[in-house]
DNA sequence: ATCCCGAGGG
DNA sequence: CCCTCTGGAT
């Protein structure tokens, strides 16, 4: 994709979806850590079927250490990799304890040394509750990136790297919706829905044939 | 069967 | 690099 293409390619992605959100449901910055680090292959769905529930009892670090580990875990039992999540945020809310005054930190330093807290979930946190213009890479765009050219990358960062520096600042935070939505939705993993894509006209990949 | 807005450990 | 963790929706 040529860079002059780029501005095309988002405000056509804006037409279809021109307020796009998380789906993750949260009151505060610590829910939204809570949300995110929950949300790894699982839909937002489930996530907030078992958040609209747990906040409600716990939605301080304090609180949420008070449930204890099977506590928590049968709130979060209907989502994907429970065991490991439960105890990972249960570790992440003994740090913010000890060691940032119970407050979710604002830096990527700090927020990538909480357990089950990587590189995604901390360029989420980062730009939804601090403002700052990250992007978080997860599948589906890592995949929408490399296919159509947007800004290709052999590995996540790399792929975060190319996107900061060809995405006009402005657009950062929808970006990262529009193209997981477009990733979830056209442009498919297995089969992209390349003959319904309104995009394609920007995009490098072209598939063999155009039957459907 | 396959996928879902990953992260940690080996 | 690879493997594992995990249940629910489709």
């Amino acid at each position: 994709m040529k860079p002059a293409q780029i501005q095309a390619f988002f405000t056509t992605l804006a037409t279809a979806n021109p307020q796009p959100q998380t789906e993750l449901e949260f009151a505060s910055v610590f829910e939204l850590l809570a949300a995110v680090l929950l949300s790894a292959q699982a839909t937002d769905v489930s996530v907030n079927k078992a958040t609209r529930h747990l906040f409600l009892v716990a939605n301080t670090p304090q609180k949420m250490l008070d449930l204890g580990l099977e506590g928590l875990e049968g709130y979060i039992k209907t989502i994907g990799l429970y065991h490991s999540k439960a105890k990972h945020l249960l570790q992440t809310c003994q740090m913010l304890i000890n060691q940032h005054g119970g407050q979710v930190p604002r830096t990527r330093e700090a927020l990538e040394a909480l357990p089950g807290v990587g590189r995604k979930t901390a360029n989420v946190v980062l730009n939804v509750a601090f403002g700052e213009p990250t992007m978080a890479v997860d599948t589906h765009i890592f995949r929408v990136s490399n296919r159509t050219g947007l800004a290709p990358g052999k590995t996540p960062l790399a792929v975060e790297q190319a996107l900061l520096k060809r995405v006009p600042q402005a657009f950062l935070t929808d970006a990262h919706h529009w193209l997981i939505l477009h990733g979830r939705y056209v442009c498919q993993a297995r089969t992209p829905r390349c003959w319904e894509c309104a995009v394609a006209p920007y995009c490098d990949f072209k598939p063999k044939t155009l039957e459907g």
